[in-house]
DNA sequence: CAGCCGATAATTTGATCATATTCTGGTACA
DNA sequence: TGTACCAGAATATGATCAAATTATCGGCTG
């Protein structure tokens, strides 16, 4: 679902006359982007109308957005036809701790199998992007990019269902990880994709999941920490 | 379908409690339960305006629970405007092996540590009617009572987003799953359930997930035999 | 006489529908 | 064989209806 190519058969350049992607389509991918990096708070409510006024769209499309970011984990229903960006809990915490280390390790595995060399040279560049942001200490920054090299990695993976399982799961701690960073900023945060890259260079698939697991507890439970002090 | 009636547009004679659900929810249950046990087939188109015409109900509230249902992995795009039931690979059936296996024992574990002895009783009950589908042959009766099994199990884990993952891995196979049963009876399908229940009663969270792996496991690698059949 | 509580009105927001517009895919015709 | 047209389906809009939250007012009690 990551927006590469659309599924057109020859990829004409883009031209005045381009696909025109549908609206619905661009609402959700700009609601998407703003609670995966943490432009909205954990608990901050999300009207339809707020939504339309905000992003100048059309009801249908900012409807069908929020039911999908919903389906999708992203948002909640809040009893009473609210909809508003979920807090989590420490049971909440917990359940997605054990739902990261149970897929993305397997993700990475898969990843390392079928990896190009040119694959492995567009995450290095990414990790780079990503030391960038955390020296200049820049969070938004630090969000993208290390979302963009997780999100790579799975797609490397060729593994539709699993890819999608962990995109849910990202979204629902985004917002919990912003918080988290702003606090703590940015230059205690996990970092294993070094050893990530190491390993699938060498294409030694076990210690490439290590790396990765370790990256995803670790992170994990600093939220949990940070949760907790809260 | 449970035969309830169209959607009464102003105040009809109101139950006593009649607590009006949204008509967006009612068309998303009715369709979730048409692609959950079967009535579609993989690889069917589904349009808009034939559910419109099917279900009896306006378009905005069909568009919200395709959204969904393609949200939840239960639906696909299939490029051009157009949606249809998924027709599973063998990949994506090693995935959803992979990624079964991985959450539902654990969600069982969760379950085993907070069941009552009302919950169990419960679980023996529904077994009981899955029997009953089994001796008789009746597919549809075995769908729906197995679904209500491992549902009812996981409801008691406490665990929303593990529960979450779970029900869109069963959106996944749902369909796929009525062809094998189809083909292949009720009477080869594997039940793990009678193992289940008795580690449940004595309170032994590895043998009850132990048992749940297997009938997951069982239970796809049927899935994968079939599929490679055809 | 002042403060609190409950009921009702007003406003905000969500749900639904009818309709206009755009796009896709197929077909007829050159 | 290629292009233009047509039918049908999906997308998108704005209006309208219903529900819920919020605000306000009047009565009651201390």
């Amino acid at each position: 679902m990551t927006g590469s190519a659309k599924t057109g058969p020859a990829g004409d350049a883009d031209s005045p006359k381009a696909v025109r992607e549908p609206a619905h389509q661009q609402v959700y991918r700009q609601l998407r982007d703003l609670i995966l990096f943490g432009e909205m708070a954990p608990g901050q409510a999300v009207t339809i109308q707020g939504l339309v006024a905000q992003l100048g769209a059309g009801m249908t499309p900012v409807r069908e957005a929020i039911r999908r970011l919903t389906a999708e984990g992203a948002l909640e229903f809040q009893g009473n036809r609210r909809v508003s960006v979920p807090m989590l809990t420490v049971e909440n915490i917990s359940e997605l701790i054990f739902a990261r280390q149970a897929i993305e390790p397997q993700l990475t595995v898969r990843a390392t199998e079928r990896a190009t060399a040119a694959d492995i040279d567009e995450l290095t560049e990414i990790d780079a992007l990503l030391d960038e942001a955390i020296d200049s200490g820049d969070v938004r920054a630090y969000l993208e990019q290390n979302y963009r090299f997780h999100s790579k990695l799975y797609a490397i993976a060729e593994s539709p269902i699993l890819s999608d399982l962990s995109d849910s799961l990202w979204l629902r701690y985004g917002p919990s990880l912003r918080v988290v960073c702003g606090r703590l900023g940015t230059q205690n945060l996990p970092d294993q994709h070094k050893e990530t890259l190491i390993a699938m260079r060498a294409g030694d698939t076990e210690a490439a999941a290590r790396a990765i697991r370790e990256d995803v507890i670790q992170g994990m439970e600093q939220m949990r920490h940070a949760l907790l002090a809260a």
